[in-house]
DNA sequence: TCGGCTATGTATAAGGG
DNA sequence: TCCCTTATACATAGCCG
């Protein structure tokens, strides 16, 4: 990408080495946060030059702060044996009538479960069920409070407007949903299913 | 570098969004690889799929072993004053489920959620794993969109309150949606399930 | 889903100041 | 050393089978 093709083999010249480091390190992390943001995966990157500066990447997406990609990098490495895992639809859109429905109700069971004595007795595919059930029921509590976030946007958005004179103002997209030189340490593990009686 | 430019934004077509991921996912690590070479660095990179597998890039040449170069990091944050990562133990409470026949039940109800095909080819490893990163796809999308609309919200309360004219507080709980906010599914679900621990 | 196939957009190796 | 510019090599978006 260059006046010439390069062999791909370590820079002998110092100056160059250090020039291109620097060119292709920030090319680097630039396509990972295009990966992060256009395909809506946790990425990280990091580099260590030779004089033991680091560099780098992990994309903020709070699920994601870098202790917990590691904590997800040694599981994936303890359940070796490479075993493929089924290709499970998880960012399904918000239930219908019915769905919601079904699942308040499958949501107190699973509560009334998870208050009893015992657990033993599901088999592993019941508790594939309970998990997927748990699932659906933390989008209906998402969709609520995301939607008083909307109104509440649109809210400011008009007020802002009428303040101001100014019809309409997109691009908020500088943002900046990624961190670079930066890790939130985000407690993310904490209480488990709180979420449960936001539904009842 | 396609047919046309694309924007930086979450891919929405699911299928594009697949071979997207494909092809920058090999290309990222293309450019590691060839970073670490070139310029004689270390260099890992980390990708996790939506569907939780991991592909990752770390330049297996000098002695830099992953969790060598995890090391390095510790170091380096640490050296920077910020607060070393510490590893969040799951804790194993004991959950537990009713009567049998309740399960029965439950069970029936929430068959209708369950699409997936073959799981009942997996391990439990890979069930375990397969769990969080189920609760960890869910939560990516909405937490990201939601953190955005928290920022540009902050932003258009500052806007409103200086055009307003109102030099005072900072607080802005006052306007209802952040009170809900403190409830926080992302944090709630982000553990893997009570339940899950009494598998083993 | 899974690879090839181009037309195009990007990254970047050299060079210049 | 750093910042630009520019010519090229590469990466990849949209298609097709």
């Amino acid at each position: 990408m260059g006046r010439r093709k390069i062999e791909m083999k370590r820079i002998e010249d110092k100056s160059s080495r250090q020039v291109t480091f620097s060119k292709r390190r920030s090319g680097l992390i630039k396509k990972a946060r295009e990966l992060s943001i256009l395909c809506d995966v946790d990425v990280a990157v990091l580099v260590f030059s030779n004089r033991g500066r680091l560099y780098e990447f992990v994309n903020s997406s709070s699920s994601s702060s870098l202790s917990q990609i590691l904590k997800r990098y040694q599981d994936s490495t303890a359940a070796d044996g490479k075993a493929s895992i089924a290709a499970v639809e998880t960012e399904s859109s918000p239930s219908s009538c019915a769905e919601v429905q079904t699942c308040g109700e499958l949501v107190k069971s699973v509560e009334r479960y998870l208050e009893g004595p015992e657990l033993e007795n599901l088999r592993l595919e019941d508790f594939m069920r309970l998990e997927r059930q748990l699932a659906d029921a933390l989008v209906q509590t998402r969709t609520r409070k995301e939607k008083l976030l909307k109104q509440e946007n649109e809210q400011l958005k008009d007020e802002v407007a009428n303040l101001i004179g100014i019809p309409k103002s997109r691009n908020h997209k500088d943002l900046g949903v990624n961190n670079l030189m930066e890790v939130d340490a985000d407690r993310q593990y904490s209480q488990p299913l709180r979420t449960l009686p936001l539904l009842r």
